[in-house]
Parts: structure tokens; C-alpha cells; sequence
DNA sequence: TGCGAGGTGCGCGCAGGTGGGTAAATGGGG
DNA sequence: CCCCATTTACCCACCTGCGCGCACCTCGCA
């Protein structure tokens, strides 16, 4: 079967003691824990709590402590993960001070599923980002990268 | 089996809670589910919930989270991808507000089948659409593409 | 002209989001 | 070492607005 792919936007608030409700329909993959962490992008991302060690390994293979560019990913990755045991009784999650910084939240947050996780945006941000795209042409974008996808295969 | 081809084009309202009524005929394929998404187009397309992970698959391939661009657009995809468990009693669709600003909806949707699927447009744009098309000469059009095709054979 | 199916407007119930009160934990100062 | 103050996390409760579905009405076909 099919993993659950999570998806969506919602415009949410993070209120002055730094909580962010993830909408009712997102909630499900989070009821035993989170992580929530910096990520590539300038935003945060939430993992379901036991999928996290996978999903690290997944997306960047086993890391070796000896290589310099490895060790220091690692090192970031980690040090931008904070766990959590669930959210509260309302289906809320902490966002940590630094990590709040790292993505540039405040006041208002948008929540985007994105497969196995989510993605918090400051919705400024993400608004820029999704114009630029539509505005170069999603299909013409689309359509190079599938080009490049196929050339690889084989 | 031969799959169900959805068809034709129908002129429906966006009531002021934003719900469009899909024309009975074409409700079938959606009593299990829908995913509502903005696509490559102005447009938002409709696809049977269960049949939508392969729809983006089957579209783009597995992208990559470590490629910017392949990111990207993934994100893109999924961010506007709302999923619904079912339509209501009287067959009605729930449009977010977010795919209804990407898509011009207002007051008036047209529903047009597109084989597995649906698309949803803005009147207007989707006539200008046509009306360009028509001037182009559709019959040039679907020769360019049938060359292209064959060339493509083999 | 009557009947049936399909589309639309509207009221209502409740899920879900927000704010705040309280208990527990931690650290600092006397 | 003990007590108090401040912070942190937890959960209760109100309330709002979304979304469900009833019911009326319109339109098409017989």
C-alpha cells in the first residue's frame, strides 16, 4: 500500500508562548512525538518522532564521522533536532526559540504537507517562492526535469 | 478493462461557501475520495483519491529531496494537493481558498473531463484558451504533434 | 402537465482552534 | 538546606465558523 502522503496548506498562528495547532487532518502521524528541526531550506520540518533516524538515513545514506562535509551536515542536522514526547491535548507543537529564528517565524505560520513530513514557512517566504516558480512556468520546469529524470535512468 | 474516460465540459457555480456541485454524471469516480490540486496549468484538477500518488508518479517519477529544483516543484505539487474522504450528500466539492485564488474561481467554475480525471476553470480563461487554440488552427496543432510523436517512435 | 432527478440556499451542530488558569519543575537566593 | 519566584508544560472550556444535509425549487423529459 501506499505510505500516507500528507498535503495541504493551512495558515496557522503561533501564539505568544510559541505554539504552533497543527490542523486536525495533519495530526495522525504525530501522536507518538515529533521531531522538529532545521532543514534545507529556510524552513522547519516535522517528522513523525520513531521515523526520524530513517528519515535522515534515507535522504542522505549512513554518514561517516571520519569525512569533513559529512561530520559537519551531521553535526547541523542534529543540532537543529528537537524531539518531543506528542503534542498537547489540542494537537499542538513547541517551536523552540532557535529554530523559530532559523525559519523566520512569527505571528503566523504555514504548514505544508509534504509526504512523509511537514514543512513550516513563514508564509511571506513561501508565497515568494511558489510566484517565482509559477512565474518561470511549472510546466516548462516540469517538463525539464522530467527530461533530466529520464536521461538518468538506465 | 478499459478505464473510464471522463468527458465534456459543464458550467457549474461556486456557491458562497465554496463548494461547486460536480454534474452527476461525472460523480462516480469520486464517491471513495478526492484530491483537489492546482496543476501545471491556471487550473485545478480533481483525481480519485486512491489513484492520486500514482498520478503524481506516473506524471513526474520519484523526485528526489536532495535536488533543489526536484524539491521544489514536489513541494509545489503537494502544497497545493487538498484531500477530501468523500464528496458531501448532494455531491459537492470543497474548494480551499488558497486553489481558488491560484485558479481565478469565482461565482462560476467550468468542470470539463479530461479522461481520468478533472480540471476546474475559470470561464474566461478557459474560452480564451480555446479561442487561441481555434485560431492557431487546431487541425496544424495536432499535425505538429502527431510528427512529433511518430518521431518520437522506435 | 405531471413526475423525477439534479442543483441551490440556508439553518444547525459540532469539530477544531484559541486563550487562559493551574500545577509541576527548576533555579537562585537567603 | 529550605523557601520562594519564575518559567514551562498541561489541560479545561468557551466560542467561532466550517461543513453536513435537509428541503425547496427548477428544469428536463415523458
Amino acid at each position: 500500500m501506499a505510505p500516507r502522503l500528507l498535503s495541504g496548506t493551512y495558515e496557522c498562528s503561533l501564539d505568544d508562548r510559541s505554539r504552533v495547532a497543527i490542523p486536525a487532518r495533519l495530526r495522525e502521524p504525530f501522536a507518538d512525538g515529533t521531531v522538529t528541526a532545521w532543514w534545507l531550506d529556510e524552513c522547519l520540518v516535522v517528522v513523525p518522532r520513531f521515523e526520524w533516524p530513517d528519515f535522515i538515513e534515507g535522504t542522505f545514506g549512513r554518514m561517516s564521522v571520519l569525512d569533513d562535509d559529512q561530520r559537519e551536515l551531521s553535526r547541523f542536522l542534529l543540532a537543529g533536532a528537537f524531539e518531543q514526547e506528542g503534542l498537547d491535548k489540542q494537537g499542538r507543537l513547541l517551536v523552540p526559540a532557535e529554530l523559530r529564528e532559523h525559519a523566520g517565524l512569527d505571528g503566523k505560520v504555514k504548514v505544508v504537507g509534504a509526504g512523509a513530513y511537514l514543512e513550516l514557512w513563514d508564509p511571506a517566504r513561501l508565497d515568494e517562492r511558489f510566484d517565482r516558480l509559477r512565474k518561470d512556468g511549472v510546466a516548462q520546469r516540469a517538463a525539464r526535469l522530467a527530461s533530466r529524470i529520464d536521461g538518468g535512468r538506465g
